[in-house]
RNA sequence: GGGCAGCUAGCUCAGCGGUUAGAGCAACCGGUUUACAUCCGGUAGGUCGUAGGUUCGAAUCCUAUGCUGCCCACCA
């Protein structure tokens, strides 16, 4: 065996194996219990990032430990087509070869983009593959694959024809720059410091006399086609009926009374801008107002916004408008303004509320879709979520579905060629088309790649097509167990997932919602806590990462600083620490390998167990309930903890450490103890597999476990009822080798504290009332462990300094040149902390209220308690009276 | 404007009604006795954001309040 672990070459041998082997996928035969995950599809344009080897090692752990439960497993691998993302970044692609990609036909378009997708789709996933996923990549899937996309179209038609999509000619969030209407949930609202406007229009009634107005777009001026004023705001009632005139274009515009005007903001006068505004929308509607589109798709000025604006941006538009509201003396004020401003998710860009024919989603099964997060068929972790999900669908909005763009799933409507698109007598809606192609012309658009999306634990399982359903054991599978996501996508994905499932499946709730819990996980940030992004050149590309800690350090790392479902906080330390423990494991495996081999593997002879054998076997059956219960709560960061501290603490610093001293003195128990690590570590490597299965796997092979099972997450893992079986386990036993331990750790901390080396011999006297048997018992492991030389039993201290352990007082025979005067510093201190404490025991215990109301476990526990302190006092006291 | 989190040791977090509040990292002291210096032993460090309340007992429950961050919301 190797001194060192080179974990790149043992990490890539064993993935080729393991792939090789078809041991991820999914079992074609399936039976038992099913646990099945979709991985929440990465965009084909997307590089691997810190977020996803969280999410990924998330899933993997859970994936691996169902295996090794034995658990019928799926994780269903696949990508997502990336609408926007792709066509941006293939339109940049080609502006840079020289080709303009708006003079290109739809078809020509979608080759390049295509040809990209087939060039880089897969590379996240093979990015992925050095984390050590187990996922079935010979069932992955693409949005854009023909039998998705029929999901996606068989959705769309069926939704259709129950009346829940249609078409309308309504405000929607328009974005200039991709030049394409988005949902709300793809508008994100930002603060921005603005100008609010007052300006005052001459009333055309009244000659010279004004009416004045509040706006924080004075560019849209041109689109104004009446003043609004609240129907019983006494300073403007009488101007209802009257007119306004808008300075340019020139126009007289009625000045109208409607309650959606607020009295007490601005002036309380509203310009009404129907065309650019929603509220000013509706009011446009009440009053049967024309509303007047003064910007061309891409956020410019057109003809109707006269010729002094006519062509310039949005925002140079603004500063025109404002110089020409001076010129002719109409601003009066331009206040310093903070408010929120809409903002494309995508491009950055402030979004432009935009009239516009577009295709709409009323949700269906809004109210089921909160019935299964409500009554816990669906499980979030953290249950927090389930407030945000159930306030989303309380206040939900009818989703705008279409998408001006060419990349992605085609809108399945035809239009009867020459004729009125908005008359539904002239739509075709199919999945195949008119039969009469000749006379019909498709929708231009695609649809929202969120809409695909929704189908994902439907469609990746081939819904809706029987065929493939049965193929792809879809009631086997369905509904998955676990979705591992970030909080982020709960409104774009998680949530109508949901909705699109209970949609389209028939039955219970527990047998067609998608999935049965949710876990969100936390944002990684940087140790300063700001968001990762290519702009502060603070994420750390994760390739490096995993080439320089391993896969296996990564995975541990970055579990063992998450905390649950909240941000986590990312440092290199922590993969430092991961690949470490790593290391420690190899070295610790390597040392049992050094120890040679045993003729009769496994079989452990119970009447050779000792107290410390009985206790190690504890904690790894306690560590087992640990992991199984850690792990069912997602508590990854415990999970690992708590593998690393036994490890450590119980196995490598004490359990070996005194097999050591055994084995030299005692030839005849290299055997057994020699069993019993084999059967710990074959266990523990089990355990800790799904966070580090690299390492584990090569150890399971090295370490000659692999007899059986070549694959260790193949090999069934016992669980605590089954290691209770492997040998009778006294609590006495376990009480003495804790108390054992705890004497030993204060003897090494008292010599530390004299000044004295550890492995400095010392000859100690110790007195003990009762536990003077199991101090000879132990004597062997006392002085190795503690560095003494002679261990005598004495009537007196003799004046040396003296500690008080479980198992009485133990005296060091130091050298005369010790200082004495530090130890009774200490001594002192102890004994003040000592008399407060049984002081409070003892108010404690004269309370009768405390005595009527605490438990009676409670009330024996404080009655212990000050005993034990009372002989602690009593023993400390006569070590310093000795001292002094 | 509404809602949700977080505030515990220098840093990151556990603990969420019952002894004297824990861990890892950092700091400091000491150590190579045949797995491991990517290691081992040890020390120090906290009025649990603040103020009230409930309780025999509060970091933990309640009520206010202060920061910090996130989400939702059509006041131009």
């Amino acid at each position: 065996m190797e001194k060192e672990y080179y974990f790149k070459e043992v990490e890539h041998r064993w993935y080729e194996l393991w792939e090789k082997s078809g041991c991820f996928r999914r079992s074609e035969h399936p039976e038992g219990k099913s646990y099945a995950i979709v991985i929440p599809p990465p965009n084909v344009t997307g590089v691997l990032h810190m977020g996803h080897l969280l999410n990924n090692t998330m899933q993997d752990v859970l994936i691996r430990r169902a295996r090794q439960n034995g658990q019928c497993v799926f994780w269903q691998p696949g990508t997502d087509h990336a609408g926007i993302s792709l066509q941006v970044v293939v339109e940049k692609k080609l502006i840079k070869e020289g080709i303009d990609p708006r003079a290109l036909l739809r078809e020509e378009f979608l080759e390049y983009a295509c040809r990209w997708r087939d060039d880089h789709g897969d590379i996240i996933l093979n990015q992925l593959r050095h984390l050590g996923v187990s996922c079935d990549f010979s069932k992955k899937v693409h949005t854009l694959d023909a039998a998705y996309s029929r999901t996606v179209l068989v959705g769309f038609v069926e939704l259709f024809r129950r009346g829940l999509i249609y078409r309308g000619r309504r405000m929607v969030n328009w974005c200039p720059k991709s030049q394409t209407a988005l949902s709300d949930e793809e508008v994100l609202m930002q603060t921005q410091k603005g100008k609010l406007y007052r300006m005052r229009y001459e009333i055309v009634e009244n000659p010279g006399s004004h009416i004045e107005i509040s706006t924080t777009r004075p560019e849209t001026i041109p689109g104004d086609v009446a003043v609004a004023v609240h129907p019983e705001d006494p300073r403007y009632q009488h101007l209802i009926g009257k007119h306004a005139r808008r300075p340019f274009p020139e126009a007289e515009i009625p000045i109208i009374g409607d309650d959606a005007v607020l009295r007490d903001f601005g002036t309380g006068a509203l310009k009404i801008t129907p065309a650019h505004d929603s509220v000013d929308f509706a009011v446009g509607q009440r009053h049967g107002l024309a509303a007047i589109d003064v910007l061309t798709p891409d956020g410019r000025m057109n003809e109707l916004a006269g010729p002094e604006l006519c062509g310039l941006t949005r925002e140079a538009a603004r500063e025109k408008a404002v110089q020409m509201l001076q010129e002719r003396g109409l601003l009066l004020a331009a206040d310093d303004y903070e408010h929120s401003v809409g903002i494309s998710e995508r491009s950055g860009v402030p979004i432009e509320p935009r009239l516009s024919d577009q295709w709409f989603l009323r949700y269906p099964c809004v109210e089921r879709a909160k019935e299964a997060v409500r009554s816990g068929i669906i499980q979030f972790f953290p249950r927090r979520w389930e407030k945000t999900y159930l306030h989303w669908l309380d206040n939900i909005q009818d989703w705008c579905i279409s998408r001006q763009l060419l990349w992605g799933h085609r809108i399945p409507v035809w239009y009867r060629r020459d004729c009125d698109r908005r008359d539904p007598a002239n739509w075709h809606v199919s999945l195949s088309g008119p039969a009469d192609p000749e006379n019909w012309v498709q929708d231009n658009d695609v649809l929202d790649t969120w809409f695909s999306s929704a189908f994902w634990p439907l469609g990746t399982l081939g819904w809706p097509d029987e065929k493939a359903m049965v193929r792809n054991h879809f009631d086997f599978f369905y509904p998955t167990a676990t979705l591992v996501t970030g909080p982020d996508i709960i409104f774009f994905w998680v949530a109508r997932m949901i909705i699109m499932s209970l949609a389209f499946l028939e039955g219970d709730l527990e047998q067609i919602v998608p999935f049965r819990t949710v876990y969100f996980t936390g944002i990684i940030r940087d140790s300063q806590g700001r968001k990762m992004s290519k702009s502060l050149g603070n994420s750390p590309e994760p390739l490096d990462l995993i080439g320089q800690y391993g896969a296996d350090g990564v995975r541990l790392g970055l579990l063992s600083i998450a905390p649950q479902g909240q941000d986590v906080l990312f440092d290199g330390r922590c993969l430092e620490q991961g690949r470490n423990f790593c290391t420690k494991l190899w070295n610790a495996c390597r040392f049992r390998v050094l120890q040679g081999k045993l003729k009769e593997p496994h079989v452990l002879n119970t009447g050779r167990m000792t107290a410390e054998d009985e206790a190690i076997l504890r904690s790894l059956i306690d560590l087992t309930e640990q992991q199984e219960s850690a792990i069912g709560q997602y508590e990854f960061h415990g999970a690992v903890q708590r593998l690393e501290k036994f490890f450590r603490d119980d196995y490598c610093d004490w359990y070996v450490e005194v097999c050591k001293i055994r084995m030299r003195r005692d030839e005849s128990q290299r055997a057994h103890i020699l069993t019993l690590q084999d059967i710990i570590l074959r266990h523990y490597l089990q355990l800790l597999h799904p966070f580090t299965p690299f390492v584990t796997q090569e150890l399971w092979h090295t370490m000659g476990y692999d007899d059986g099972e070549k694959f260790i997450q193949n090999t069934p893992l016992q669980n605590a009822e089954q290691l209770k079986k492997i040998a009778p386990i006294s609590s006495d036993n376990i009480a003495t080798i804790a108390e054992l331990r705890e004497t030993i750790a204060i003897i090494r901390a008292h010599k530390s504290s004299l000044g004295l080396a550890s492995q400095t011999q010392l000859d100690v006297y110790y007195q003990s009332e009762n536990k003077e048997s199991a101090i000879e018992k132990y004597r062997f492991f006392l002085c190795s462990l503690c560095g003494l030389g002679k261990l005598t039993a004495a009537d007196s201290l003799q004046g040396l300094p003296a500690t008080l352990t479980p198992w009485g007082i133990f005296a060091m025979d130091v050298p005369n040149n010790v200082d004495n005067n530090q130890e009774l510093e200490r001594l002192r201190r102890e004994i003040e902390v000592l008399e407060r404490n049984i002081a409070s025991n003892e108010a404690k215990l004269n309370n009768k209220d405390f005595l009527a109301n605490a438990p009676e476990k409670v009330i024996a526990g404080a009655r212990a308690l000050l005993e034990e302190n009372r002989t602690k006092l009593e023993k400390s006291r006569k070590i310093l009276g000795s001292l002094g």
